[in-house]
DNA sequence: CAACTGAATGTAACCGTTTACATCCGAAGC
DNA sequence: GCTTCGGATGTAAACGGTTACATTCAGTTG
């Protein structure tokens, strides 16, 4: 049975003919390699990890895809998983693809050390990606959320916007404060009060993109820029807008945040900050291949992808 | 170390003292159980394999999302393989996944009963999502493909007009094929002779849409209406159409496939037929999980997803 | 022709669990 | 005090491969 495996895996300690004998044989009696035995053996299983919080909407699918295509070009599969983790959740996520996985890609705010020393004890292969980060003992990727949302918002303000709106992704999420503290930041350096009237809330769906939207309209000295912190809900608030009768971009300018396909064909074209959230699987899948091929080491690399304002219609800079 | 096992597994053969004990030093030496091996010894691994032909588009993800949806509230998990599959191809990534899961779900216009046989031959659980299934042998699920494009376009036809373009899909897709056939139906049975010229090529791209959309334009006796076999392609089409100054739906009504988010913000608001592509993957995913826990049960199922026709402003039907 | 090569093949331990079966042990029955 | 019994624990054989090491077997050498 040595010599079979040796057929099998190519190995040049059998020759030509014995190989083709044994592959003769083996689809006679119809024999597969079981993938789970050999993984037990080589404790290698050619599988990458990939814990999301969720599944829902473009940027996870663009992740997943980022890393699939990357992955699978070197043999790899992906298993996924997707539950809004709490700790717990999280941690018997980790656990249950433990003896399956050669390392994980994490994406979720709720990471923390404590659960890496206890479940991953060590050195277990991990890159985080779009996290918080507490604990600089990772590899980690990230979105530059906060200098995009700090161009979008000067770039609203040098248009001459003085009272520009926030509409701000969900409570909790990374991204969200990220872009916040940005949208923070550029009201600060434009010389900008802030306003926290003007803050509105949100959670990333079109239909609270529309409820700001609204609420806004109601106000008695209603801002003249809305900076969405995703494309959903920018159009979200385009829809609401256009409800009203109000006129984008004449009477209110209007970015979003993520540069999503859609973003150029609604009307008018939507002014965004372009992530290339593909590319960010793709990085993230290969640094994480690159620990796991490559020689240990040590060095943690924290890496923040670009993201750059993209000027469309909506915010009122283009003529016609 | 039989008594470790059962006590990790809850075994009612170990007590309560012991149980904690062994708990105890497992957690002081970190002990973490072995996912591979486990699965070598049960023969179970508690996932299942998703077979892809590609990751692109809302499509895919909706229909992953469903499906890891309710496979992990029974503790699976998905190992997805996303890879434009010609035979060779498939018939490796089944091969890949052979040890690994315990069942396979699988979207591919590739799958022959050919490779089935040789690879896997005989009772490896398998349900085909979206397949043209030349194989009863299996499971399969569809979605309405036909009836919905049917209805569109017999929808057209009702609001009068005589020239309704179609802007088809890939060329070798499944679904593009069905869509296809369901224009030519209800082109049919509204007394409208077919006429290939009016029926454009597209690739499920906006891009592909708008292409479409500027060559119709250009036609000396153009159409009225355009039926588009996803949403995608709409959206192109409505961009070009717009651009050209031409009014939706006053010149031109317009329909979309897919009923995708994005479609009742764009303006006008797409008429659209909408699928449940989420549920189609929860249903494929039950499925499989019905085969792998209950009894085999030799019954194969052909299940269709229904494809409802949702009437919005686009196609002209609607006033205001 | 015996000893020495080195390539090809065979043997058996191991990967980390589960589980059928054997064993142990204390309580109950005689 | 010696079986009997049943529940808890221990033993060892799987599960399906890989791989270090031992062995075989030609084909050289001296």
């Amino acid at each position: 049975m040595a010599t079979v495996s040796r057929a099998v895996n190519e190995s040049s300690l059998v020759t030509a003919a014995t190989r083709q004998h044994v592959a003769a044989i083996a689809r006679r009696l119809g024999y597969m390699p079981h993938g789970g035995a050999r993984s037990l053996a080589t404790r290698r299983t050619h599988t990458i990890g990939v814990l999301l919080p969720d599944l829902y909407g473009e940027f996870f699918s663009e992740v997943i895809r980022g890393i699939d295509l990357t992955v699978r070009d070197v043999g790899y599969h992906c298993l996924v998983s997707s539950a809004r983790h709490n700790g717990a959740q999280l941690e018997a996520a980790i656990r249950s693809m433990l003896g399956r996985v050669d390392g994980v890609i994490l994406m979720s705010p709720e990471f923390t050390g404590e659960i890496s020393r206890r479940t991953l004890h060590g050195g277990f292969p991990v890159v985080l990606l779009n996290c918080p980060s507490p604990d600089p003992a990772f590899d980690s990727l990230t979105i530059a959320n906060y200098e995009g949302a700090y161009d979008m918002v000067r770039h609203l303000a040098q248009l001459g916007h003085r009272r520009i709106a926030i509409i701000q992704g969900a409570a909790g999420n990374f991204d969200a404060a990220e872009r916040l503290r940005g949208y923070r930041a550029a009201m600060r350096d434009a010389g900008l009060a802030p306003d926290s009237d003007v803050e509105f809330a949100g959670d990333f769906t079109e239909e609270s993109g529309a409820e700001a939207a609204r609420a806004m309209l109601a106000m008695p000295d209603r801002p003249t820029a809305i900076f969405a912190a995703n494309d959903c809900m920018a159009i979200g608030a385009l829809a609401a807008l256009r409800e009203a009768g109000v006129s984008v971009p004449d009477q209110v300018a209007l970015g979003g945040f993520d540069d999503i396909p859609m973003a150029r064909y609604v009307t008018p074209a939507l002014t965004s900050v372009h992530v290339d959230i593909s590319a960010l699987g793709e990085r993230t899948a290969a640094r994480l291949l690159a620990k796991l091929e490559g020689p240990a080491d040590a060095r943690r690399i924290r890496d923040t992808l670009p993201a750059t304002l993209v000027v469309r219609r909506s915010c009122g800079a283009l003529q016609n």
